[in-house]
DNA sequence: AGTATTGTTCGTAAATTTACGAACTGAAAT
DNA sequence: ATTTCAGTTCGTAAATTTACGAACAATACT
């Protein structure tokens, strides 16, 4: 038997994107990808002042709440905006905030 | 000698502001008093199926994110949208997402 | 003065987040 | 074949988050 919540599912999801963007790093990151089209996460080593095995973790939570997609170009992986879920993230914090 | 980040300061403010977004709880509060103007408390005591302690600590986060304030009419508590940060808040997120 | 109402604070517990370095994996280059 | 490069996974540690009930504080009501 499902218990029942009483939170919608959009307000979960927008509780999901909302954890996603909660860190300096991921802003950071997201506001990369969303000015320049795509970036390796090379780059992103470069640049921040962690560990690349942090730099990991964090990609994996954008991945994971699907807003970024990552693309193999051996032997680097190429990150880029995931459009359709940045899109739907974009309505739903655009609607919360009328 | 004070350090500074890689990050900016808004950038800073941005993920803080996505850190009090991020759960279910405080997503219902926001939307149920960017609905209506206002509402006390008790209002969300009634419906939300956590202890008082549970509540008070998520009013206290969206308080300290500045996304509301609350105004004292003995015995209660009348919690607003803080319009200003809001709507700070709101180009944020609006920038991010372009 | 005493009681009820409203909400906060305290102590605590479990889960999650953030971070690191070391070890590992897979593909490319030598 | 082995070395190099890019990135993930593992183990671990510290901090934070979320949750609860009990105790407390402040005000209103009787």
């Amino acid at each position: 038997m499902e218990k029942k919540s009483i939170y919608s599912d959009r307000q979960i999801k927008l509780a999901r994107f909302a954890k996603a963007l909660s860190n300096p790093v991921r802003i950071y990151i997201l506001e990369l990808l969303s000015k320049q089209s795509c970036c390796y996460s090379g780059d992103l080593t470069d640049v921040l002042p962690i560990a690349k095995s942090t730099l990991s973790q964090h990609l994996k939570e954008l991945k994971d709440a699907g807003l970024i997609q990552g693309e193999i170009e051996a032997p680097k992986i190429k990150y880029c905006i995931n459009k359709e879920n940045w899109e739907f993230a974009r309505i739903q914090f655009k609607e919360l905030f009328n």
